[in-house]
DNA sequence: AGGATTTGACCATAA
DNA sequence: GTTATGGTCAAATCC
């Protein structure tokens, strides 16, 4: 809880801030064996070694030095390896390698696990994209997600069952401040849950932080769009900036799995037909802040973590609405259309996106396995769902150190104790931090109801 | 063969 | 003006 607190101050500040810090050690320690959650720290340690060496690159480049080169590789894939011995496990940690071997992995499980799911991958997958969607529409010009460590690693494991199996739903925590939260997922080098493709085109090292911060942009055409992904000390999401707006709609997932109520797409696409309205929504928004939290009991990796899957997060969004709404009940036509037009893009970057799914179905695998989450809001007071659960309100206190109110819930599952609450981190109204405490021992709650209207309420759920 | 990724170098901006 | 840092470019490489 305390550590909690400390990294919610810092996720707070507008700066990029590494929230990382004091949780870093706590993972490290973890790591060691001791502390916390063992199974997730387990696995991300076996995790490391195995997918390092692929990490690393043979480049015989005769433009830059050679030896440099090699040197500095090796100093990236291990920047902390020769540092310190928590530095050295954050290295193992990495990212970069790490990812597409997952990826790959992770998308056969995937498959069968979408398989054998069924809806409730789809849901995972929409809920996933949905929530990074709806943190990009947030704030067109820029968003940050940030995802916390911290909280991930503190998750149980596995709650996640709970979750997975139902769909979890996306909701506004604060519908006073009109808030969203989204729970999203992100693991591969290239996150594209939210729908859209992005080719990453460029990676660095930035100061204060252990992993490299990787470029993104927009595959459509003419889309400014860009991204930059950092990573946590796990090698884990840990903030995503998105920068301008998308001039064009979601690329259009080829494929749907029938049987999916919500309009699954097969190709890891996903695009969700709520994720699609959302963004379409508001695909304006001069700056705009997200940030995602881990939550904390939520998240449990399966099989997968074992193999290399540390990167499974769980993430809550939470974005404001600028434009206010909220809701899934969002313009659809239009974006329907718009949604179409994208998928004949896509063909011409079917291949393309052949790869991406690869290295990024981590994230769906997560997801299915995780929670689905859609992207539906109940407007109810006492009932929040951001994540997947009912949440009730039972307090709202303004804490120091933070001028504004936090609001303080409760599962109101009668049975479970977990709680939560949800604070605006800074003078942008439209980020807020929200900390879970504990983690669920009940199923997330199904919401047929809601489930029923999204897709009522979206064509796009097509089917 | 073609597109995506990697990664050192280069450029821009801020301190 | 210098240095530090971040962002982008583009050749090499991978898939």
């Amino acid at each position: 809880m305390e550590v909690k607190e400390a990294e919610r101050i810092v996720i707070a500040k507008p700066v990029a801030s590494r929230p990382t810090c004091s949780d870093f050690k706590s993972f490290s320690e973890l790591l060691a064996g001791a502390i916390k959650a063992s199974p997730p720290n387990d696995c991300s340690v076996n995790i490391v070694p195995a997918i390092r060496p692929k990490t690393v690159r043979f480049k015989p480049v005769v433009n830059r030095s050679p030896s440099a080169t090699s040197s500095s590789k090796a100093e990236q894939s291990g920047i902390g390896v020769s540092i310190s011995p928590d530095k050295v496990l954050k290295s193992d940690l990495k990212p970069p390698v790490v990812y597409k071997p997952q990826a790959k992995i992770v998308s056969k499980t995937t498959v069968s696990l979408l398989a054998n799911m069924g809806n409730l991958s789809a849901s995972n997958e929409l809920t996933l994209q949905s929530m990074e969607a709806q943190a990009e529409r947030v704030n067109q010009e820029k968003t940050i997600t940030r995802v916390r460590p911290d909280l991930y690693q503190n998750t149980p494991s596995h709650t996640e069952t709970d979750q997975t199996s139902e769909p979890s739903k996306m909701g506004s925590q604060n519908m006073d401040e009109d808030l969203k939260v989204l729970p999203v997922v992100a693991n591969s080098d290239r996150p594209s849950y939210d729908g859209y493709n992005w080719r990453k085109y460029g990676q660095k090292q930035v100061k204060g932080s252990e992993y490299p911060r990787s470029y993104y942009k927009c595959t459509h055409p003419n889309c400014p769009v860009k991204k930059k992904v950092e990573r946590s000390f796990d090698g884990q999401i840990a903030e995503i900036v998105y920068k301008g707006e998308h001039n064009h709609a979601k690329p259009q997932p080829v494929k749907r799995n029938s049987s999916l109520g919500l309009g699954f797409s097969s190709d890891g696409t996903g695009e969700d037909a709520n994720n699609i309205h959302l963004w379409n929504e508001k695909n304006q928004g001069s700056e705009s802040r997200v940030e995602n939290h881990n939550e904390v009991g939520l998240s449990t990796p399966p099989a997968y973590q074992g193999k290399a899957l540390l990167p499974y997060e769980h993430v809550t969004t939470r974005a404001v609405n600028a434009g206010g709404t909220s809701e899934t009940s969002i313009g659809p036509s239009g974006e329907c259309e718009e949604g179409s037009k994208e998928g004949a893009d896509d063909e011409s970057g079917s291949k393309r996106r052949k790869n991406e799914y690869q290295s990024s179905e981590v994230g769906t695998l997560v997801d299915c396995i995780q929670e689905p989450s859609v992207v539906v809001q109940s407007s109810t007071d006492s009932e929040i769902i951001g994540d997947g659960f009912r949440w009730r309100k039972y307090g709202q206190k303004v804490v120091k150190g933070n001028s504004y109110p936090r609001s303080y819930y409760r599962c109101s599952n009668l049975k479970c104790n977990v709680r939560k609450h949800v604070e605006r981190a800074s003078d942008d109204p439209r980020a807020f931090i929200t900390t879970y405490e504990g983690k669920h021992n009940h199923e997330m709650p199904l919401r047929n109801t809601n489930h029923a209207a999204a897709a009522a309420s979206d064509p796009d759920s097509k089917r």
